[in-house]
Formats: structure tokens, C-alpha cells, sequence
RNA sequence: GCCGGGGUGGCGGAACUGGUAGACGCGCUGGAUUCAAAAUCCAGUUACUUCGGUAGUGGGGGUUCGAUUCCCCCCCCCGGUACCA
């Protein structure tokens, strides 16, 4: 009698079969090869979405089918817990971050669970507890002492009537979210790490990541920007005073027909006050968002300041000009402008009647036309006087060591990475453990003391962060001094806190460091999952923080990451699920409705994990329909009892295209698993196994033999991908031992080989036959039996053979005149 | 704007190293089963075709015996752009 598919029935009862036996509770074994696998952990905030089933789906296949290779696994899971959504609940439904957060986890921890994904759970974190913050806010208070960690001021955007700092994503179009006020630009001080410190490091140890996508290493390359230019001072007239620019083509030096400082520069700011045009802009460039696609796409402007500079060769006058597209953060805030050979230097002396000198002429025989646009290629250098003829390349030499002769510049390396500014102005953080007193200036807040508990009792009502206006929280003694002294309210940027908890997974229990022992077992990562929009920022943080807790003696390792995975999103009708567009599915329903292990299949077959992945109803009723027929396949085999000894040596041609089949898709399956990381591909390759077994209408006593082989290699092949439903069918095919617990099976190599391989027969690079021919035909033969081929005769007869290409057990290319 | 990725049947995708374009799945069509439906099973499914073939992987050009794959130019979509996580 057949027992029916039921999955919630399977489900529950093989997780609660893994929860006693605690499967996937994991303690370092010297004596086996560890395997670290790491989906990056989500965001509390209420319930999955379907791009955390893809994430943690493609984290526990990888676990599950290295766990069947025999090394120890390590997959923890834990819980992103500060920032802005909590208190924007806060707001809206009126409770406390803290508990609204910690609310979402348990429900959460729920689902994931339902989803069967193999967790220890005894190493699960919130960022959000004391436990967890506080060795941040330790980390944080070594690197102060050791001068990595510096204030300064820095741009926010500033909504002038809810009189609070918007991020980002609270601008709507330059406007506040919630009040709809034009927002401004606000310069307030703030903490920042010197991440640029490391960015020498951290652009060359790109190259130990050969297990990263080279995209990504491209893309934080991109970021880090190493550029090597000259430092270049110009003089101002009627002052002493020098305005230093940086420039990666000083050969164009002799065409600077003006200088442009950003609107924030000192000098701008210095002008502005006699200046009311001036002053005028720079208040309109404080109306600009602080964003960099909205500051790079703002219309090009700028304004005199009336100030003229002194070209350090020539001495001669080229006016100052404040422009928009000058960034502060950048270089030295100042830039020389070479409208001849820069593109958007030339479009503003265009726009503003600015002189347009050439300097650089092409060396081969390259177009250009100043009067349409800007020559921006290397070359050789003209109208520059004692520098004319020389190349581009010589020319960067001569001119900056003609500058540093003459102390007016030199050659330095820039990079475009800007240190990271952690300072947040909100409640839902860490504490930054810094006590600012009025006679000893900022002070850390000593160990003993930390760490500084954010209270969790308080109201958040969207007019800036409750601990600003909580004494008790930031009145306190100077640690130095014992003067009155007020603590920090800002709280760090909650990329603090995902910058290293890969690392506190691995001793997540330990209240005395913030590491210990276990670190360097685990480290690093061996295969890091997470979506692709953290190629830059997160993935960069996490390994300057490895860096720094390296320099601390924490790790010893100079990468947190080993191999990183980057997966799509998921897409409903071709745009990312989002509640704003009204286009989400629940994972819940999905789970409820069909089953988990449903779900997991669905979610790896639909898209290779890099690709985004389309959504569709119907595409799960597939997966769906796969399962239900392999779980009758298994029924109806065993029901037919026993199952005799294998016999290879008597089986029949049919039996043996099976067997190869068998081991064919094994040799794929485990390289698509295991490599290419494609599971998309290896679940399609057992689907066709499986479609050729229901195809076998042979049920003799080997048959039945060879058919229980497939069955159980199906099996193995899909309980990484869906689990529960394999745990109880290999039960069902006669096993003792679980699923889980059994080894990844081997290939039978004898069954892979081949008497007679089918060859395509083109004529011109045209499909125009096939051949069947023995596996080790020579050129000679194979090319005797193409062109004997009726097909083949058709198209090749009167006509002269120039060429014929034989490409070994795949096709033979005949070459004709006409 | 800048950086990165993508574009293949009606749809999701496959083709891994330049060598059978469209595996596998969805959908659709026809059939079987059924009182009927659902479910299930079987067959077919790029377009055009004089049934020999011809065209075809966003558009245009190039390299090659052979290009979805390599090169050049262009178009469109998506991600990131430093305070969303």
C-alpha cells in the first residue's frame, strides 16, 4: 500500500529528528577537515523574504553536500539586529525598538527553522545584545589609542523642521520623507576610521581572493581608486596663501585655463563673505543631496569667486572658480581644469566662456575636434613651452620634478576610498564608547566601564534619537579627570556591527574576549553567500575589520572570506519584491502551501544563485510535481520487494545506457554542486535520469537491481537540495543509517566507458548529418565514413574539398569550394 | 554621471574550453483516463518552408572552417554609488 506524499507530516517530523540528535551542532575536531559556510544574516525585520530563502537555501546545499564529503561543517545563523526599520516601527506602531526586534527574531528563528536549514543553533547572535556590542565598542576604544579612529566634521542631509539628520534613503527626490521639507546638506562633527590607511592592503590582497567573483574584486577595486598623480600648488594673489590640487595628468598642466574648489572649500567660504553671488550658490549647493549619483548628475555650475590663482610654471593668472562637481572629500577638495583634454572641463568652459587651450597632440594618427569636444588621450605635448615634444608618460615625470624642485608640488598617490564615517545620529545603535570632557577632550570610555548599554526602555517619536534627551544615559564623570562630562549619543553605523560576526561565530559564548582560539580554527570563511548589492561597502568593511582585529592579535589570517558567492535577487515581473510596488510573496504561504523541501527545490532550480531569479506560481507547482513523482518512483520499486545483487557483467545494452547514465549524471551533478555551484543544471540532470528510468519498461531481476541503484544515487544527489523528503526515502529504499549521515557516493568509472560515440557531420560549418562511430576511430576513418554518408554526399558531390576539420568525439567540419 | 552585471522560443533557463542553439522545467496543443473536473499518464511544441531547406541568441560591424561564446560601436534593463541593510 502507498504511502501518500505528505510534506508537512515528513517535515516536521525529520526536524525534530535532527533537533535530537543535535545534526548540526558543531564542535572543532582536529581530526577532520573543517568547512566554515556562512549566508550572511539577516535583518530582523518581521518575516522572510523570498531572497533569505534563496540565501540560506544556497548556504545549506553547499553545507549539507560538503558535510557528505566528510568535513566537519560550521553553519551558524544569527540576526543583524540594529538599525533604522526598528525605529520606524518604533514610530508607527508605538513600541520599543528593542522589542519589536527582539519579537521579530523569535518569529523568524521560526522560519527558518521550518525551512530545515541545518543550523547550530547554540552559536546563534543578535548584534543588538550587550554581549555582542560590547567588544565592538572594546575594538573601537583600542583603535582610538592607537589613532585609527579620528573626528571630524562631515556633510548630512538635515530636515530644517523635523530638525533630525535623513538618511539616504529617507530623501525623497531632495525632500524629507515624512515632512516633505526641501532637505539640506549639514556639516556636523563626526567619527570616522581611518580605513584609508588600509587601502594599499586592501586593493592588493584582492589578489589572494581567487575564490571571489572577479566582478566583485573589480568593483572594490573601482572603489578603493588608486590613482598617482601630482599634488600641485597654485599661489593666490594679494595672499600668502597656497591652493594645493591633485591631478593625475600633469602633463596638461601648461593648458589649466582655470582652478575650481568645491562650494565647501575655505576659500570659496572666505570669498563668499564680500561676495553675495557666492554666497548665493554655496547656499544652493547645500540644497543638494549628499548622495554621489545625485551630486555626479546635478547640472554642471559653478560661480567665480573672484580670486585668482598663479600657475606655478608660467605665473600666470587663471581665475578660482566654486563648482558643484568638485567634491571635498576627494583629493584636496580643489581640482585645475584642463578644458582641452577633460571632458566635463570643457563642457564647463563651454557653458561659462572659459578659455580652451590645447596642450596635447595626438602621437599617431588619431581624430579629434576641440570645437566638439575634448581631446582626453595621451600624447605629446605642445604650447608648453620647455615641456613641448615630450610624451604624456615623460612629461608626468619632468613636470612634477620641475614643481618639487621648486617646492610647488609632488607626486603622490590618491585613492578614492574616503575613511568611513561611523557616527549615526540615531537611537536603534552601539553606543560609540567615547566620554567628551570639556578639559581632557574626547576620551574612551575605559574597559572596565564597558560596555555602554543603550537603554531599551524608551519612546522613539521621529524627532531625533530619545538618548540625546535622556541625562541619565549621557551625564557622567570624565574617566581622566573625574570632571562632569557628557557621554556620546550617537550611535555606530550599524555596518559595524556585520563587519565581524563571522568571526564572533565561531565563539559566540565567550565573556571574557571578544575572540579567542577557536577564531583561527574556523577562519577563514569558507564560502561566504550574500547578495551582490554588498559587493562594495559590506564586503569591503568586513575585510578592513578583519585587518584591524588581525593587527590586534585577534586572527591571524589577512582575509575574513576565503570564497564568496554572490546571488541574485528575486524578481516578481521583472522588478525586485518590494512592498512599496505591492509585487511580494510571502515564503510562508509557499512553505505552508507545498512544503519546504518544495520551496528549497524551487528556489534552486529556477536560476543558476548569481542570476536573478523570475518568480513564478507555476514554476513551483513543477517542483512540486517532481517530488510527488519521485516519491511514487520510490513507492512503486519497493512495493515490488526484494531487490537482487547488482550484476554488471549480465546486463543488457539498455541496462548498461542506463548505468553510464547513472554515473554520468553523478560525475555532473557532484561537479555542479560542488564547483560551479550551478544547482539549476544538477537538478535538471537528475530529472533527466529520472525520466529515462520511468521510461524502462524492463523489470527483470537485474532491472530491478540497476533501478535501485539509480533510485538511491538520485537520492543522495538531492538531499542536499531537499532534505526531508530524501531522509525518508532512503529509509523507505531499505537504510538504517540517516540521509544526512551518509557519504557523498562514488562514480563507478567502468560504467562511464563508451564503445561507439555519435559524431555531427557539417558541411561548411552547416549541420548536415550524424555518424555513429567507434569511440577510438582515427581522423582518417571517421572522415571515410562522413563523407560516405548519403546526407553528406548530397552536399559535397562536384565540388572540391579545401579542408576537413576533425574535432575528436564531437564533429567533423567538411570545407567546399562554392 | 561613474563602477559592475545582464539581454537566447510564449515564460524561467541550458549550451562549462570557439564545435549539435533551445537540455530541464513552466505554459500551450492533441490524445488517454473520468459521468464530468482536478490530478495523473502519453505525444507534440523557435519561426518560415516549395518539406530539399532557410533564417535565428538586443541592433550594427569584424575575426574564424565554425561565434550565444572572442573583438569594436550602439540600444535597453538591473545592482551599487559611501546615513537602507
Amino acid at each position: 500500500m502507498q504511502q501518500e506524499y505528505i510534506p508537512a507530516d515528513i517535515e516536521t517530523a525529520v526536524q525534530q529528528w535532527w533537533h535530537d540528535q543535535q545534526t548540526f551542532r558543531t564542535v572543532e575536531d582536529p581530526h577532520k577537515e573543517k568547512y566554515y559556510c556562512l549566508a550572511m544574516f539577516p535583518y530582523p525585520s518581521g518575516q522572510l523574504h523570498m531572497g533569505h530563502v534563496r540565501n540560506y537555501t544556497i548556504g545549506d546545499v553547499i553545507s549539507r553536500y560538503q558535510r557528505m564529503q566528510g568535513k566537519n561543517v560550521l553553519q551558524p545563523m544569527g540576526w543583524d539586529a540594529f538599525g533604522l526599520p526598528a525605529e520606524n516601527a518604533a514610530i508607527k506602531n508605538k513600541v520599543a525598538p528593542a522589542s519589536w526586534t527582539y519579537d521579530n527574531i523569535d518569529y523568524m528563528r521560526g522560519q527558518l527553522q521550518r525551512l530545515g536549514l541545518g543550523y547550530d543553533w547554540e552559536r546563534e547572535l543578535a548584534t543588538c545584545t550587550p554581549e555582542y556590542y560590547r567588544w565592538e565598542q572594546w575594538l573601537f576604544t583600542r583603535l582610538f589609542e592607537k589613532g585609527l579612529v579620528y573626528k571630524k566634521t562631515a556633510a548630512v542631509n538635515w530636515c530644517p523642521v523635523d530638525n533630525t539628520v535623513l538618511a539616504n534613503e529617507q530623501v525623497v527626490d531632495g525632500c524629507c520623507w515624512r515632512c516633505d521639507t526641501k532637505v539640506e546638506k549639514r556639516e556636523i562633527p563626526q567619527w570616522f576610521m581611518k580605513i584609508t590607511d588600509y587601502a594599499e592592503q586592501l586593493l592588493n590582497d584582492l589578489d589572494q581572493l581567487s575564490g571571489w567573483p572577479e566582478q566583485v574584486r573589480a568593483m572594490q577595486a573601482n572603489w578603493i581608486g588608486r590613482s598617482e598623480g601630482v599634488e600641485i600648488k597654485f599661489g593666490i594673489t594679494e595672499s600668502d596663501e597656497v591652493l594645493s590640487v591633485y591631478t593625475t595628468r600633469p602633463d596638461t598642466l601648461m593648458g589649466v585655463s582655470y582652478v575650481a574648489v568645491a562650494a565647501e572649500h575655505p576659500l570659496a567660504l572666505r570669498a563668499a563673505q564680500t561676495n553675495i553671488e557666492l554666497q548665493t550658490f554655496i547656499e544652493q549647493c547645500r540644497q543638494m543631496e549628499t548622495s554621489e549619483a545625485a551630486m555626479e548628475t546635478a547640472e554642471k555650475q559653478g560661480v567665480a569667486t573672484g580670486l585668482m590663482a598663479i600657475h606655478p610654471v608660467t605665473g600666470e593668472l587663471v581665475p578660482v572658480w566654486a563648482a558643484n562637481f568638485v567634491l571635498m572629500g576627494y583629493g584636496t577638495g580643489a581640482v585645475m581644469s584642463v578644458p582641452a583634454h577633460d571632458q566635463r572641463d570643457y563642457e564647463f568652459a563651454n557653458k561659462y566662456g572659459l578659455p580652451i587651450k590645447q596642450v596635447i597632440e595626438p602621437t599617431d594618427s588619431a581624430e579629434y575636434d576641440l570645437s566638439k569636444a575634448a581631446f582626453t588621450a595621451k600624447g605629446a605635448l605642445i604650447n608648453s613651452q620647455q615641456f613641448d615634444g615630450l610624451t604624456s608618460a615623460d612629461a608626468f615625470n619632468a613636470i612634477a620634478d620641475f614643481l618639487e624642485q621648486q617646492n610647488k608640488g609632488e607626486k603622490q598617490v590618491n585613492y578614492r576610498l574616503r575613511d568611513w564615517g561611523v557616527s549615526r545620529q540615531r537611537y536603534w545603535g552601539t553606543p560609540i564608547p567615547i566620554i567628551n570632557c570639556p578639559d581632557c577632550g574626547a576620551v574612551a570610555v575605559p574597559e572596565n566601564d564597558l560596555p555602554v548599554r543603550l537603554p531599551e526602555d524608551v519612546v522613539v517619536d521621529g524627532s531625533g534619537s530619545p538618548i540625546k534627551s535622556m541625562p541619565e544615559f549621557y551625564q557622567c564623570a570624565c574617566p581622566q579627570c573625574g570632571a562632569a562630562a557628557e557621554r556620546e549619543t550617537d550611535t555606530f553605523d550599524t555596518f559595524f556591527e556585520s563587519s565581524w560576526y563571522y568571526a564572533r561565530f565561531t565563539c559566540p559564548d565567550n565573556d571574557k574576549a571578544m575572540l579567542d582560539e577557536r577564531a583561527d580554527h574556523w577562519l577563514p570563511v569558507d564560502q561566504y553567500i550574500g547578495g551582490i548589492e554588498h559587493a562594495v561597502l559590506h564586503l569591503l568593511y568586513a575585510r578592513f575589520f578583519h585587518k584591524l582585529m588581525r593587527d590586534e592579535g585577534l586572527v591571524s589570517g589577512d582575509e575574513p572570506f576565503k570564497n564568496l558567492l554572490t546571488q541574485g535577487m528575486v524578481l516578481k515581473d521583472g522588478t525586485k519584491m518590494s512592498k512599496s510596488k505591492g509585487n511580494t510573496v510571502d515564503p510562508q504561504a509557499l512553505i505552508d502551501q507545498y512544503g519546504a523541501d518544495t520551496a528549497r527545490l524551487f528556489m534552486m532550480f529556477a536560476a543558476p544563485p548569481e542570476q536573478s531569479l523570475e518568480w513564478s506560481d507555476k514554476a513551483v507547482e513543477g517542483s512540486n510535481r517532481f517530488l510527488k513523482r519521485l516519491w511514487r518512483s520510490v513507492q512503486e520499486h519497493i512495493e515490488q520487494g526484494e531487490v537482487a545483487e547488482l550484476d554488471i557483467d549480465v546486463l543488457s545494452d539498455e541496462l548498461k545506457a542506463l548505468r553510464r547514465q547513472i554515473h554520468q549524471t553523478l560525475t555532473k551533478v557532484g561537479d555542479d554542486i560542488g564547483r560551479r555551484h550551478t544547482f539549476n543544471t544538477a537538478i535538471a540532470a537528475v530529472m533527466e535520469l529520472m525520466n529515462t528510468l520511468g521510461k524502462l519498461t524492463d523489470n527483470s531481476e537485474q532491472a530491478r537491481a540497476v533501478i535501485q541503484e539509480a533510485l538511491e544515487i538520485a537520492i543522495l544527489m538531492l538531499s542536499p537540495i531537499t532534505p526531508h523528503i530524501c531522509h525518508q526515502l532512503w529509509q523507505l529504499l531499505g537504510h538504517d543509517e540517516a540521509v544526512v549521515n551518509v557519504s557523498w557516493p562514488q562514480v563507478d568509472e567502468s560504467a562511464l566507458v563508451q564503445d561507439k560515440v555519435e559524431l555531427m557531420v557539417q558541411v561548411n560549418g552547416k549541420l548536415r548529418s550524424k555518424v555513429s562511430v567507434v569511440a577510438d576511430a582515427d581522423k582518417d576513418a571517421i572522415e571515410l565514413i562522413a563523407m560516405a554518408d548519403e546526407n553528406v554526399k548530397r552536399f559535397i558531390e562536384d565540388k572540391e574539398i579545401r579542408k576537413v576539420i576533425v574535432v575528436p568525439g564531437r564533429l567533423i567540419n567538411i570545407v567546399v569550394a562554392g
